[in-house]
DNA sequence: ATTGGATGGTTGAACTTGCAATCACTCTAC
DNA sequence: GTAGAGTGATTGCAAGTTCAACCATCCAAT
């Protein structure tokens, strides 16, 4: 019945190259965010908060729908709710209810979360320069970018639709 | 005082190609670890859980000692201990005081733990294929994983040495 | 206008992670 | 051999995350 879709003998295995390359990814990646992590902290905010408060700043209003931040700030929503909760008792977010759809709230970034931000964004990007840009060439960055906008976007949305063995062909 | 060093004035602005890479990254990575992340959870274990096991799998003897693990997980120390705590608890790895150096503990993988990875590693690998692998090129997987290998190789070990402001030069 | 099915967001409890303190052992120097 | 520093690992508690259940509102169909 599984036939020749099921994983354990029709996936083939990661060759030397591939094995690598993932293992590199796993490892590196994991190490570069914890180290921009760790750095962040040293001035009061992790890099989820970061990541949060920039959206939130970039935004029109200063301010975004619980949902769409949750989105772009790839958090689940109920993770989000917490987080947004924790960043308005230290004063750096409020809510809004959205008066045009009364289930909505807003997430408004108020001005010491402005202050917050712009004061950390030079440390923050100093980090990501030393540990990342200042590593490589204008090609594998470029590369690096593409990559990752692929696989955010075959990704994106799909929350489901594909686990790793969905093998059964629909047509 | 600050002068030249401070981040706030010295550091220069992301580019619009190294702000879209570095979003590009910042997203994509987030999407493709948590996806793969729930497809494991699904089966079981959750993606570090699979990370600790595959390393001890692969270790002579199937053990490794905590600290390594850690180092190579890039798991805090303190985190890896609750962490092996859990995994013990479920039968998948015990510990053994290494008779050598008897402040040290071995993490071992059971036999059970050993199922538990192969039966998992082909959905896992499929997984890694259809999100990562299918979607770039050779080049592209080279050269993604030389970078992070070089951006893993500059942040090892160096758990402190360089905050993104450490900029008072040395000579 | 009412029902029923989305959609938007929150909540609480269980679980995981981080931090700082701690324990146990080793190693070096006296 | 013993004091003290250093290393390996664990612990408890606080903080953050997940999961599933939930409430409120909106929208479409009757």
């Amino acid at each position: 019945m599984a036939g020749l879709t099921d994983p354990a003998t029709a996936v083939p295995w990661l060759d030397e190259a591939e094995q690598d390359a993932w293992r590199a990814f796993i490892t590196g990646s994991r190490r570069l965010l914890e180290r921009l992590d760790q750095d962040l902290k040293a001035l009061g905010l992790n890099h989820d908060d970061y990541g949060v408060l920039v959206a939130l700043s970039e935004s029109a209003g200063d301010r975004m729908r619980m949902a769409e931040l949750a989105e772009v700030s790839v958090e689940s929503r109920s993770r989000l709710s917490h987080h947004i909760g924790r960043l308005e008792a230290r004063g750096l977010v409020t809510r809004e209810t959205c008066p045009t759809d009364r289930r909505g709230t807003w997430a408004v970034l108020t001005p010491e979360g402005r202050e917050m931000i712009e004061a950390l964004a030079p440390h923050h990007v100093a980090g990501v320069r030393r540990y990342l840009l200042d590593q490589v060439s204008a090609e594998e960055l470029t590369v690096l970018g593409s990559v990752f906008a692929r696989i955010d976007l075959a990704l994106r949305g799909d929350t489901e639709a594909c686990g790793p063995d969905t093998g059964v062909s629909p047509s």
